[in-house]
DNA sequence: GAAAGACACGAACGATCGTCATATAATGAA
DNA sequence: TTCATTATATGACGATCGTTCGTGTCTTTC
């Protein structure tokens, strides 16, 4: 690997950290810079722009999430185990002490401050959104197939309420605090599959 | 009304619907003071801090939520019927294009903004939250005791399943603007409802 | 080891940030 | 109408923002 490449990706991780914090819009240059010992120029040159920095961010994010939750969950046989190691998986990611800092999850976040906004940050976003959603009516499918799930369910119906589930969990755990979330997470988790249960 | 008072709600309001687009951070003194025709230190006179202005309008906005979520549920009959009209006026609230901007809901977005986060603005957004849910569960306990929920249910965990409804609706209203969200998330309330019902 | 390219730095830019001290103008009560 | 109070404005402050430029210093390649 290149020294640039190197240095590059060692601020993007910091800033992925920082941004699970502060946000996408609360990175700033100069911080960042200091952080990672740079100076604000040298950091700034290997992005070209602060939209492009977040850009990376992003790109960043979701590409650990797919290597964490959504990569080692295809291992599992289809149908309901492999839908049951999403959700660990994604339940994991979102508890996530290891994960970076001790922010919540940075697409969550980057979710409910970009969807009133515009540009190609956004667009990046939702693009990463549709295939994550893509990625759990495929596993529903799935369940379809090795009869777990009835054939009748509305796919869309099940991604769309455990996509609740997750937020729930998250907004639990990390505004609210209480430290009941993850039971009650898996709770209507299992609740849903036992609705839909062929 | 005094003269001070009135020029303080208007910034309000207006700090309001920036809030529900950009976020409490993303709030600028200089920006709002433009926007309703003040000097920035005649604005900033009404707060003595940016964190006072959040906080007003933090407060507003729970004000807000109340007014047209909670109150006009209560006049509802105690029960399903109740439930029903909050969700309907949640909903109507989170869809909210007659709110105020075209933003989504300000309250969720400071959830996932002040989750990491610490200080009197994070605490006084927790308080309004545990209230929130408090009445949400009132109104699930009211509904046991006509009968209509059986009483082995888990009121905390039924609370906890509609504001994941609540939220994947916001999710897939703002972010991914799927058509769909608002049947989906009634879909889901329904399902709730029938599950829990005795 | 030398040439070419990649990488990082320092310094400065204009803009904007939140905040403050001071002063004037508008308001409301007597 | 007077007068104290309240409300807003002017102007500036130090800090920080993202960005640019020119220059130097490391890395990599030959």
């Amino acid at each position: 690997m290149r020294k640039g490449e190197q240095t590059r990706s060692t601020v993007v991780e910091t800033a992925l950290g920082l941004a699970s914090t502060h946000g996408l819009q609360g990175l700033s240059i100069g911080d960042l810079a200091s952080r990672t010992g740079l100076s604000k120029s040298g950091l700034f040159a290997h992005f070209g722009s602060k939209e492009h920095l977040q850009q990376a961010v992003l790109a960043a994010a979701a590409e650990r999430f797919v290597d964490r939750v959504v990569r080692p969950a295809l291992k599992a046989p289809r149908g309901l185990a492999r839908m049951r190691a999403l959700f660990d998986n994604w339940q994991d990611w979102l508890k996530g002490r290891e994960r970076d800092g001790v922010g919540g999850c940075p697409i969550l976040g980057a979710a409910f401050e970009l969807d009133d906004q515009t540009g190609p940050l956004r667009d990046m976003l939702v693009r990463q959104q549709a295939e994550w959603i893509g990625s759990i009516e495929r596993m529903v499918e799935g369940a379809k197939l090795t009869g777990e799930i009835r054939a009748d369910i509305d796919t869309a119906q099940v991604a769309f309420e455990l996509q609740g589930i997750a937020l729930a969990s998250h907004f639990s755990t990390y505004l609210v605090r209480d430290p009941m979330a993850e039971p009650r997470a898996r709770a209507a988790f299992e609740g849903l599959l036992a609705r839909v249960a062929g």
